[in-house]
This record gives C-alpha cells, sequence and structure tokens, in this order.
DNA sequence: ATGAAAGCGCTAACAC
DNA sequence: GTGTTAGCGCTTTCAT
C-alpha cells in the first residue's frame, strides 16, 4: 500500500503538503504541487478513506435508510440519490429498515461508528429519540414525507393531499360515481394524508360511505386482499382511487380476476408515479411523484449541512402530477 | 464521545485490556472482564468502527455491487445477501453499477480506500483487470453469475441451462407449436445460456427458424418491444419463453395490448421468479430462481474468505423450479 | 493476565 | 509556503 508518505518522499516534501494539494486547501506553491502531483501519479497513489475518516471525522460517505426496498418507488428513489451524492464525491451507504424501528436503531448505531457524515431517513419509523440522539452526536439528517411530532427537521415531501383531491376530481370527471379508496398504513404521513385527501372531497356526495375507504398495506398483496374486500362490499363501486401505485397494480390484478372490465366497470388510479403502472394492461393511471427531485433535494439539503451550511429546518414540499392513463379513460361507448 | 480510555479509565484497567474484552481475544480476568463490561455498559460505550478499521484493517463492512437496481430481481437478492450478513455482524454497503464497467471500477476503487472487507458482484460488467487488481490488493470477492474469462473465482449461480429447457418444454407439454425465445443481452452469460437452452431444445422441430429469437435488453420496456416486433415478424407464434421476468411483464402487457388473449393464443413464461409476476393478470409462469438461497450463499462463502478460509474457487451452481400459472395454462376448451 | 508503546494513514494547528 | 508535531481511537506486539 503506498501511503501519503511515499508520496512525500519521492516529491522531495512533507506529508502536509501533500495533504494540502490533496485537499487544495492552505496555500501551496505552483511548482511544488506539480512536483507532488507527479508522484502521486507516478505512484498510483490513492488517499485512505478510512485514516482520513478517523482523522478528520469526515468520511465522504451519506446513508440512504429506506423503508422497503421491494417497493420500485425506493430504488428510483435511491438512484437520485446516489446520482446526485455521488456527483458531490459523496459514496452512498444504503440500508433497510423494513419498517422495524428497532433495524433502523441499529443501522443508527452503526453509522455513527463508522462517521457517516449524514443520512437521509425515508423510513417511517424514525422515533422522536432517534432525533434526539442524532441531534446530541451532531449527525446531520433529512428526512423524506415526515419527521417525528414535534421535532422541526429538514423534511422533504410531496403534496400528498393535492394529489389525492386531483385524483378523486379525476375520478369523477372520467365519469365515476362512487369511488372508494384503499389507503395505506395510517402509522405514515403520506397515507394518512391521500386519505384525508379523499375523504374531504368525496364527504359530501350522497354515495358517500365510510366504509369505502379500505385499509391496505402500501404493498401488492394488500392491494389485491383490499380490492376483494372493496368489491364485495361495495360491488356498485365504479372508482378507485388506492394510495400507491403497488397496490394499485395489486387491485388492478385482483379487479380483471373478477372479471371486472377495467376502465369500463371500474376505473383506478395509483399514486407514485412508479413505471410499473405503464407495465400493465391497462395502463394505470397515477398522481406522479417528482420521485427524482425529491431525491436530488433530498441528498442536496444533506450535503449543505454536512458542510455546516445552516439550512432551515422547514417542509420542502414539492408538486405531484396526475398523469392520465387507460386505467381511468372515459367509457367512449356512453 | 466515549473512547476506550474512558473505559480504561473508569474500570481501573489499561486500553489493551479493554480491547481484549471487546474482541474476546487474549487472556482477560474474569473479574477484570466484569469490570470492564460494567463501565461499557455505564458510559454506554460503542468503539468506534474507524479508528478500528484503521487499526485492524477490517472494518466488518462487505459490499454488494448490482446492474440495475431497478430491476426487482436484485432487490430480493440485495435482502438476503443484507439479512446474511447482519446475522454475521457485517454490515452492507449497495452500489448500482447501472451495468456500466467504469462505474463499477470506481465503486472498487473507493471500496477499497474504505477497507472493506470484500465485495459481491452481481454486476457482469467485472472485467479482468479489476479481478487482477482485487486479488494483488487481497479484497476477496464472490462473483454471482459469471466470472471473466479465463479467471477462476468462486462463482454463484442458477442452472441457466436446465431452467431454460424447463421453460420450453412446459409450453410443448402445454400444447405450444411455434415457440419463441426473447433474449437478453448477449454479454450476461446469464442471457446467453438461457438462448442457448432454448435452442437446444427447439433447433430439430420443422417450425424452428432463427428469425423466432429476438433481442431484447432484461428491462421492462425491452420485453414490450421484443413482443412487437416478433407478432410482426411471426403472427402465428403460440408460445414465448421470455429471457427474464422483468421483460415478460412486458411482454405480456404488448400482447394484450395487441388484442392477444394470454395463454389462449400465446402462452408465455418468464424466468427468475420476482414476485411482479403473481401481480399481472394472467400471473406469469416462471423459471423460479432461489433467489435467496444465491444471495445468501454469496454472502456465506465471501464471509469465510474475509475470515481466511481458503475457500474453493468453483461455481456453485443452485438448481431452478417451473412455477405454472395461468399464462401458460393448457387452453380447455379444445 | 495485564500494561506500555508503537503505529495504522491521514489531518490540522502551529511554528518557521 | 512548508515542515514539525501531535493526535484521531483503536489494535497489537512485546515485556513484565
Amino acid at each position: 500500500m503506498t501511503t501519503i508518505r511515499d508520496v512525500a518522499k519521492l516529491s522531495g516534501v512533507s506529508a502536509s503538503t501533500v495533504s494540502r494539494v490533496l485537499n487544495k486547501n492552505g496555500y501551496v506553491n505552483q511548482e511544488t504541487e506539480q512536483k507532488v502531483k507527479q508522484a502521486i501519479q507516478k505512484l498510483q497513489y490513492e488517499p485512505n478513506a478510512v485514516a482520513r475518516g478517523l482523522a478528520s471525522k469526515k468520511t465522504g460517505t451519506i446513508a440512504l435508510i429506506l423503508p422497503n426496498i421491494t417497493n420500485p418507488f425506493f430504488p428510483e428513489l435511491a438512484r437520485a440519490v446516489e446520482d446526485v451524492a455521488r456527483s458531490y464525491g459523496y459514496t452512498v451507504l444504503f440500508g433497510n429498515s423494513d419498517d422495524q424501528g428497532d433495524k433502523e436503531k441499529s443501522y443508527i448505531e452503526v453509522l455513527k461508528q463508522r462517521y457517516v457524515d449524514g443520512i437521509i431517513f425515508s423510513s417511517h419509523t424514525l422515533q422522536r429519540d432517534d432525533v434526539v440522539r442524532l441531534r446530541s452526536n451532531k449527525i446531520p439528517f433529512v428526512v423524506l414525507d415526515r419527521a417525528p411530532v414535534g421535532e422541526a427537521c429538514s423534511v422533504v415531501r410531496s403534496n400528498n393531499l393535492e394529489g389525492a383531491r386531483m385524483a378523486v376530481r379525476h375520478l369523477l370527471d372520467r365519469g365515476s360515481r362512487k369511488i372508494a379508496h384503499i389507503y395505506g398504513p395510517q402509522e405514515i404521513l403520506t397515507a394518512k394524508e391521500r386519505l384525508r385527501g379523499y375523504e374531504e372531497t368525496v364527504k359530501d356526495f350522497g354515495w358517500y360511505t365510510p366504509t369505502l375507504m379500505v385499509p391496505g398495506n402500501f404493498r401488492l398483496d394488500g392491494g389485491m386482499s383490499a380490492a376483494k374486500e372493496l368489491m364485495q362490499r361495495h360491488p356498485d363501486v365504479d372508482g378507485i382511487f388506492v394510495g400507491n401505485d403497488l397496490m394499485a397494480v395489486g387491485v388492478l390484478k385482483t379487479l380483471l380476476r373478477m372479471g371486472i372490465k377495467v376502465p369500463e366497470q371500474v376505473a383506478v388510479c395509483g399514486f407514485d408515479g412508479i413505471h410499473l403502472t405503464e407495465a400493465v394492461e391497462p395502463e394505470i393511471t397515477t398522481v406522479a411523484q417528482p420521485i427524482y427531485e425529491l431525491g436530488a433535494l433530498a441528498t442536496k439539503l444533506l450535503i449543505q449541512k454536512v458542510n455546516g451550511v445552516d439550512v432551515e429546518n422547514k417542509v420542502h414540499e414539492l408538486e405531484v402530477t396526475l398523469i392520465p392513463r387507460d386505467s381511468t379513460r372515459k367509457d367512449t361507448s356512453l
């Protein structure tokens, strides 16, 4: 292994000078710099990140904690975070909390031990005591979707409430007259807001009744079983706003399997904007979150914090877009 | 931050003794050990992984390089790797090479600098020079699917050849009489073997012709466009063996969109065994790889290597299972 | 069985 | 501008 001292020796300077050219800080003579750079070239020297981390408490690593890597939304998000992080010279460590608070805690522990520079939490199991611990350890972090109650954090999220309203209005516009909602786990703010948007928009219609709201788990199987339950309960439903795309795919499958035509008998609208919605037949209408932007913004904010910029602890809410597709097409036979 | 010296001071011993109880190596008196443990408890001491890494060259971290995080196969694999790694006390660093050799190389560089203990490559862009570099840096690694030509490595993979044969035979059994194949990128051994299995099995049939083999890219969109091309070229095809599940989902979508009934007119069989095949209608028959086992075995092998066990450089080939579903159901109306 | 000392490879004051 | 010095927090000989 070639070290900074080898470079120093070869270029006839001290290790600190080499360190200076490496980190582009402090004054260093043009010529000296050239000599050092040549030596680095010649020796194929690569600074050791571990040693650097120990000395400087900065490791050039940020972590991204995801709740469930099997929902395609998160890989898409991860890609954005990784892209931006790399462009700033950071490496990303991914962790999967599986929606388990204890797994999340153990990640925080491990990451702290590794001097990770900062963490992005896309996991709704982040607890208040976690936040306190992060703060006392001075580990910068950014939260996607929501912060623990009563904690001021930098939060990045989509306008879920308005998105839900858009979805329901779209279903009304295209002719649906009895619209149900399959919602996600209510511990997740996202799921809660979408449910609220639905309820607000439909509560004054004559057909509305609370049993039109059916719980799901944000996963494929949850969509399938919720759709089944819903259609048994209310066979006359002609539009479903599903809390996320993954469940919407499951809903579509169940409806088709039950012999129900989509969109002729029941229209389906999802939420998230994952590519999977374009891969099924019919393609599913969805309220698309700006997934890449969410990840990119979170990463930029985090890197600013890491660099000591005093980032305001506010909620950054990004707008969503309704993408109309065949699953909510107007029935032109009417 | 509480350090090993704080613990040493509180328990009235030296740092080395604390280190010994921490690492359970070397002799240490029962009583001393208790005192130290109490001090650790009291101070909530957590050893610093960076310092530890610098001193010992071991970081308790392994890395997993994935080619494409948006194919659900890889998150499922990642989960297995993470599970097993955690059970052995290792942390996993995930990297996404996007099938780009240079991104992969830059990962190797970064990981080396971080004293990562070992790497699992699930990326087919691993080059011969990468292997040479890893060897000279003494970084243990395990390869999923295939090693660069001429390099003896520990490889874990499925029996793709036999899997392809099973798929085609299944299509024949259920009544298909003109079977096409949509294959993946031929740089990927997996794709190549599956293609070979197809060709071998069908080449002696009268209906066989090379234009029944259509290239795809292992992604959703590739499946869609390949299916379109195929059906225009050979409208009388009545069975398609698709090189992977993600493309199969795309194929199914395109067929349905073209008004072609599945399985009545065309039967579809995929490969991989991802959950997504159960989330579409009709559910897609697939040759399931033992995804969890693949990841688990690769991880165990790697950890053995990391621990200095002299693991034989051989190919571990796991068996696959055909899961018959509706997309290849026999047409009972005949 | 335990401690002292050296050092992992680098950074960062502080001199000069 | 550049070198010297002193660590970062831990492991690991080598004495004792």
